[in-house]
DNA sequence: CTATTTGCGTTCGCCAGCGG
DNA sequence: CCGCTGGCGAACGCAAATAG
């Protein structure tokens, strides 16, 4: 999809001679960008649009330009520097070409967007993950599926290294090993491998107790988040929500409507939150012990 | 308390191998 | 031949743990 030729690398090289890219570099690239979604989904269907200039370009315009705002990565500062700016240069004869073309408002901040986005990527300015995090908020965040799949992975691994199912009474792991070792100059008692074994299962079994607690940690204060969140902006719907029996798995508890009551009280009185961390919006997603 | 060490995750480049 | 992929490891960043 986002194939990578020797042009693409001889185009870069005129634009950065400081940078050695070759065909090789540039295919690296592309797969970690695609594979640790550094974009979305919708910003890589844009940038595909904009790169390559189709000939039923009026569709496809329309389409970017119903994308909507607030899907866009936000953009970071960058630093001045000599070679900054030399990108920007190289970049702005590029404009041309395409604000040339472009008859609506919408299309050249479309257009400006893509080419300081170019820029971002070229100069290695990392975008902010808070908007990522607030792109995806309803999708589950890529660390959180790798989490989870390591878990799986881990308890079949549990789950083999304990199976009981054997012949000769012995479980079945521990005599490959043993069978492993047969050939080998190393001897090894059967204890040690039990020991081995033991010792490697409870390092999984902690693991997996780590990862599930981050996971929890981390869907706790995107609770927290969200909720607060709505709070600023709409409390009936927050009340709604809090109302409704299952949001995401997170159950209410015995007390909620109690706590319900309690808080349109306090607020029909005008009564206002001090800020504490547990009102406040955090200034990032995700916060900063936890990592992703 | 500050300084450093450690642990863990991310980023990135290189390599070998695969398949069109 | 060419582009793409999985695997691997080095370098780096960050924060928790530990030493002084």
């Amino acid at each position: 999809m986002f194939g990578v030729s020797g042009s693409d690398a001889s185009i870069f090289a005129e634009l950065e001679p400081s940078l050695s890219v070759n065909e090789q570099n540039l295919a690296d690239r592309v797969r970690y960008i695609l594979r640790s979604n550094i974009f979305g989904d919708a910003e890589l269907e844009r940038l595909r649009r904009e790169a390559v200039p189709s000939s039923k370009g009026n569709a496809t315009m329309l389409e970017t330009r119903s994308m909507p705002l607030e899907n866009r990565p936000r953009l970071p500062r960058i630093p001045f520097s000599k070679r900054n700016r030399a990108v920007v240069r190289a970049l702005n004869p590029m404009l041309v070409t395409y604000l040339g073309a472009s008859r609506e408002l919408c299309e050249t901040d479309s257009i400006l967007f893509g080419a300081a986005l170019a820029v971002c990527s070229i100069i290695g300015a990392k975008l902010p993950m808070a908007e990522r995090a607030t792109q995806q908020s309803s999708a589950i965040p890529a660390w959180r599926k790798r989490i989870e799949d390591r878990t799986t992975k881990a308890r079949a691994l549990i789950g083999r290294l304990t199976s009981v199912r054997s012949d000769n009474n012995r479980p079945r792991v521990v005599r490959t090993i043993r069978m492993a070792f047969a050939r080998t100059n190393i001897s090894l008692s059967e204890p040690d491998i039990k020991q081995k074994l033991t010792e490697r299962i409870d390092d999984l079994k902690q693991k997996i107790a780590a990862w599930g607690k981050r996971i929890r940690r981390f869907s706790e204060r995107s609770r927290w988040f969200n909720q607060n969140r709505l709070f600023q902006s709409d409390q009936k719907r927050l009340y709604k929500s809090l109302e409704r029996p299952e949001v995401c798995g997170a159950s209410p508890g015995p007390d909620q409507a109690d706590t319900i009551a309690f808080w349109r009280g306090l607020w029909s009185l005008g009564w206002e939150l001090p800020q504490t961390r547990a009102n406040t919006a955090p200034s990032r997603v995700y916060p900063p012990y936890i990592k992703h």
